[in-house]
DNA sequence: ATGGCTTCATAGTGAAGA
């Protein structure tokens, strides 16, 4: 079961990357952030056409979250349970009996402004979420947009972002919390080649000079991160004229059924 | 580099992203 995650940066603009990729990719499950879109603007019909159900929580202008699967989606939770959040950045549901948690985590802006706040209270109640999510469902994969660079490796120019947000060693506590409750970060199953990163600035021909970060994820529970068989960054959307700044990453998980 | 690009909302520029 191949499962995916991506930052499009606009459904809207985006659609026809996402349409090719999935024909190519043959992804089962993508999950995607920043679709910045109401519900009634979801293309549904052209996702249907290229073969795949679609769940999705949108809002106007920012943030959204979709599911796009080859088998339907059931049981979608559209927020985290007792946290208050107008904004529309979690999207969880079930696909061939695997729960799949779609995140799209504030960017914090700075460390000293009022949305790292908010994004610490945000990832305090995934947290606590996440923990009883764990106890109901064997088969997790937390995956998407986590606006948080979890190690050194991550970042193309460490001493470059010191004092950032996204590499903050506070940021970085939490990411390391949800690790300790047993969640997985895939890509650091598998021996991987230095300087991979997920994200990369518009600006100054970042990608070309592989200036990036690590910042999308996907974590799984014990029982899908010892069937999973491959973690990785496909850099070729990223290459496309007008492309998202982020690139999917996939994770392959060997299922018994 | 102080978002240097990109998107959205808007009809000038400003907010937001990472």
């Amino acid at each position: 079961m191949k499962i995916a995650s991506w930052n499009v940066n606009s459904l809207r603009v985006r659609l026809e990357h996402v349409q090719e990729w999935l024909a190519s990719a043959q992804p089962d499950v993508l999950a995607l952030q920043e679709i910045k879109m109401v519900d009634e603007q979801f293309p549904l019909t052209e996702i249907q056409e290229t073969g795949y159900h679609a769940v999705f929580s949108g809002q106007k202008t920012y943030n959204g979250v979709a599911i796009l699967s080859r088998e339907p989606a059931t049981d979608l939770i559209k927020a985290i349970p007792n946290f208050e959040d107008e904004q529309r950045r979690v999207l969880a549901a079930t696909v061939n009996g695997v729960r799949i948690i779609d995140l799209y985590v504030p960017n914090g802006s700075s460390l000293d402004s009022d949305k790292f706040q908010y994004k610490l209270q945000w990832l305090k109640a995934l947290h606590a979420w996440l923990q009883e999510e764990l106890t109901k469902y064997d088969k997790l994969v937390v995956l998407g947009d986590f606006n948080i660079a979890p190690d050194d490796r991550d970042v193309h120019d460490p001493a470059a972002w010191v004092g950032h947000n996204l590499v903050s060693p506070e940021e970085r506590n939490i990411f390391q919390g949800l690790i300790n409750m047993g969640l997985v970060d895939t890509f650091r199953q598998f021996e991987q080649e230095e300087a991979i990163f997920s994200w990369w600035d518009y600006r100054n021909g970042a990608f070309w000079r592989n200036n990036g970060l690590r910042i999308d994820h996907i974590l799984a529970s014990t029982a899908m991160s010892q069937c999973c068989q491959s973690s990785n960054v496909d850099k070729k959307p990223r290459k496309k004229k007008r492309p998202s700044d982020h690139a999917p990453v996939v994770a392959d998980f060997l299922l018994d059924s």
